[in-house]
DNA sequence: CTTGACTGGTTTAACGCTAAACTATATTGT
DNA sequence: ACAATATAGTTTAGCGTTAAACCAGTCAAG
């Protein structure tokens, strides 16, 4: 069912890649709370496990979206009132992203549904295997991120 | 830049793959001519590696795609004359997708544009590092795909 | 037969993403 | 100081995707 074996490694990765994505997408969204996105749910992680103030840009820049991108999921993060945005007072330009308390307890409710759906793919995948897996998967992103042209 | 390393493994494997899914779909669409869409130019080196007639119920499986996203590549694909949609004549609601001559140029067009694409990527990484990851991929891939309730 | 359940394909609404154009503010070089 | 350039954020158009509702044709059990 999946993609021919003939293709070369290189190119059956980014159809793996391709199927995995799409999957764990929608999977992991129907166990999110209150219909939020794994978009709007990676910011939220994002700023409760580094905390701090962060621009659109640098949060755009974190996971290599357009900026676009940005201002549509902060601006659903905002209307619900997981972050706030404050002007920067550095710089006329910019914003300041920070989580709300709202936020951190939404972040919460949302590892806590995920919960399962982890415990049972550590059933069928230890811990080992996805750690085997990382270390190429991120030569490929880091190749692929400064080789952007 | 990327995802903190506190999250697990196997969070991290999600994020790092939904990273580079955006990079190389874009990446992709920019070598491929004319226009042409990564989820299009897949159904066209399907059809050419496999060949035969398959109807959009199975190219739908084959991808992980839902049958209304199948339809609407199709009816790109055939708008270009790249695919020839008839109806199945062994059963009344079904249609079956071949490739046309125009089609298999187009494919052959897309495999040279994207060949220094991917050399480029062998200069980077060895074919032994891609296919240290796919084992693993398939696996997720596969428990994605079996377990989704 | 005929009813009920299933399957194939389409359509629509809602969302995410990119690319490109645009405004406003910073920064750099002369 | 000033002009040219770069950056921050927004907006719009276009495409892809899911989910759900829908119609038409198939198939199996009474």
């Amino acid at each position: 069912m999946a993609e021919p074996a003939q293709d070369p490694p290189a190119f059956r990765l980014f159809v793996e890649i391709g199927i995995i994505e799409q999957l764990a997408r929608t999977r992991l969204e129907r166990g999110l709370p209150d219909g939020l996105k794994v978009s709007q749910f990676g910011v939220l992680n994002h700023l409760v496990r580094l905390g701090g103030e962060w621009s659109p840009a640098r949060l755009a820049s974190a996971f290599q979206v357009t900026r676009g991108a940005m201002t549509n999921t902060l601006r659903r993060l905002e209307k619900r009132g997981l972050v706030r945005i404050q002007a920067d007072p550095r710089d006329g330009r910019g914003k300041l992203i920070g989580i709300t308390g709202a936020g951190r307890d939404m972040h919460r409710r949302c590892v806590e549904n995920l919960g399962p759906l982890f415990a049972d793919l550590s059933g069928a995948l230890s811990d080992k295997d996805f750690a085997s897996a990382l270390p190429v998967l991120e030569k490929v992103r880091k190749y692929l991120d400064s080789h952007r042209s």
